[in-house]
DNA sequence: ACTCTCGGGACTTCCCGTTCAT
DNA sequence: ATGAACGGGAAGTCCCGAGAGT
């Protein structure tokens, strides 16, 4: 809430210089979790990220103890910004079809072609497994929490223990749908990949 | 065949060693496949997987051109195990048990905690999408053949090209609930997610 | 003008601060100017040369608007004290014999060993090309105030500009002589450069 | 003698590892060499040095074990190159006037104008002093070098101790001058330093 | 087949000038 | 006035892919 406030007077002027370092960390966040999610972690470097948020390499540290630290970070963020977004669509949805539009934002060509906007779980996929305890404890509250907004769309069953369970699992299909689906290098067989998935999504429910 | 001539003309020790660097070759090969899938292609370097062959560094180019290239071995051969593995469990099911022997192989916690003698398409996942052309290519066959192998053991619809879709689903699901239940540090949260897993495979079917 | 009315009216102790100010000023140019003579102005950092003087980095800035400012002040300081220790040594000297006085001050092996108390145009020499144009027009200024010192001193033909120009090249040849012996280790070399330079300079005169 | 052939022949194309190795080195100690005089051996970092001479900073201590390692090779080739091309000069010049074109190319304004391509000690001058003791070894043999080239053209007297000391002064003088020369921002009287030096140089002789 | 070298690049540590907050 | 913070930048260490020399 205050955020949008802060948001909304940012690009005026710098106001004090904590905030300033404040918004310096936090465009250092952004423009690494766009470059993690693009390269993978290990596929790109710090100096390189922070050119990318037009700043050099050398101030790195005043804000992180280490790139592992900012990798949480960057998932934290990254986690955030894919659940607000699809919960987002799912509130735009028509009465009933929040389960539907998310499935549709989550599983189409647009994501598929565009990692560095979307769902980092799907960016990273099996280089998670090889992070720091921290990263990992991040992510998998990402997952959760992806989880629990699509139990919410899911009718009556949503609320119970048995359809956070189908809701997992729904979220564990879209997420490797759409990581095969960038595995593919034929658009259209992708295309067809991801139809299969949203189909099944959304039939069985 | 000019080599067999040279074999037969040559001396013993002269087909040894060809049969020697040939065995040389699969045995980096193999133990690429491994190292690759346990620590991701970019996540270890030459000299380490020559290490664990057994062999050093410097010889490394008499047998692939670059990195890269074997890369695409690793991936080939990782898959065709897998391929032969699930078959192998799937031909041994009581009859019509064939899918729930692959299911329950690849969504086992045995799988989840070995990634280096697993599937290499759910060990690289968002690896994959930024490898070269070829290697692309070849983790593009073995997902084929793994839909196709599904396929077959799917009871009566397992020919036709909606089985085969409805194939691809599934191991698109299986890949990516293996995937997640990595990203779980908790073993029983990711034991549930592959149980979960497992069920929707199963009684869809 | 008004700041006298602000302190016949104000407090003793307003005075005294305003005093002290200008007296801390004074203290971090003296200091500067020796630390950057013994260091070079890049070869220092703010914060050594405020300890040195018995402050703390953080008040610099009320002092100064720059480093450059600083170095500037520093340069002009450095200069009117050479200017004065070689004018007074020359007054001293028996008649017709200030030249004399000059040269042996300027290029004595206590002048070589001693940069941070000497002339700051030798003991930056080539970093001042490398200045701002402000430190550089101060450095213009005292060298050609030496220059003038030295044509004083030389007999009836000081006053005219021929006698100007000669002692320029004088002044000159005093600046290399000293850097050169301060490029060099072994102190007995060096003690014959700077003889060689003075016998030169006495006896064209 | 060989070392022409080969830097001949070096354009055209990379010849062996080895020899690359060595070519490479050279021409870093060349970069080296004109950047260290041009902003100073503080002034200018490593990772500029070697983007200069097309390399990136990694490799650079494949060459040298620190910084100062490089920079008394640069300071040795760049002293080797000036004498050179002084001695080519007098060489070059009528019978007798070899001291006369080593000083007009010494106290030219193009040599003031270009401290990259020019005498090191003037570019360096007064952190010289501040060097590890290599460094000033180094240089100091380069002067002495360049004070016996230039007794060997001062007529008679140039071969006895006397005739060398004398050298040494104009030696000294000259790189007093053009170190002076370059402080001074207005071209017209920074020629006319120079001029007074060459005269005072040419006229005692 | 092994050893070693070479150039590229990443990460981290340290320092500097400048400014904020106290 | 003090101390901390922040952003820029350099130095140095380590590792990797590739390949040369033996």
């Amino acid at each position: 809430m205050e955020e949008r406030d802060a948001e909304c007077a940012g690009s005026t002027a710098l106001r004090r210089s904590r905030e300033d370092a404040a918004r310096t960390r936090e465009k250092i966040v952004r423009t690494a979790s766009r470059q993690f999610r693009k390269h993978g972690i290990g596929g790109i470097g710090i100096a390189d990220v922070m050119a990318k948020a037009g700043l050099t390499h050398g101030g790195f540290y005043k804000h992180f103890a280490s790139k592992q630290e900012l990798a949480a970070e960057a998932c934290r963020w990254a986690l955030a910004a894919t659940r607000q977004e699809l919960a987002a669509r799912a509130a735009a949805a028509p009465q009933g079809g929040g389960l539907r539009a998310i499935v549709e934002a989550y599983l189409s060509m647009e994501h598929r072609d565009n990692p560095e906007r979307g769902c980092i779980i799907a960016a990273l996929a099996g280089e998670i497994a090889r992070l720091d305890a921290t990263s990992r404890h991040v992510i998998g509250e990402g997952f959760e929490a992806l989880a629990v907004l699509v139990a919410g769309h899911r009718g009556a069953a949503g609320a119970d223990s048995v359809g956070l369970e189908r809701a997992r699992v729904s979220v564990t299909t879209m997420v490797g749908a759409l990581t095969i689906s960038r595995t593919i290098a034929d658009r259209d067989l992708a295309e067809k990949v991801l139809q299969s998935a949203r189909d099944a999504l959304l039939t069985e429910a």
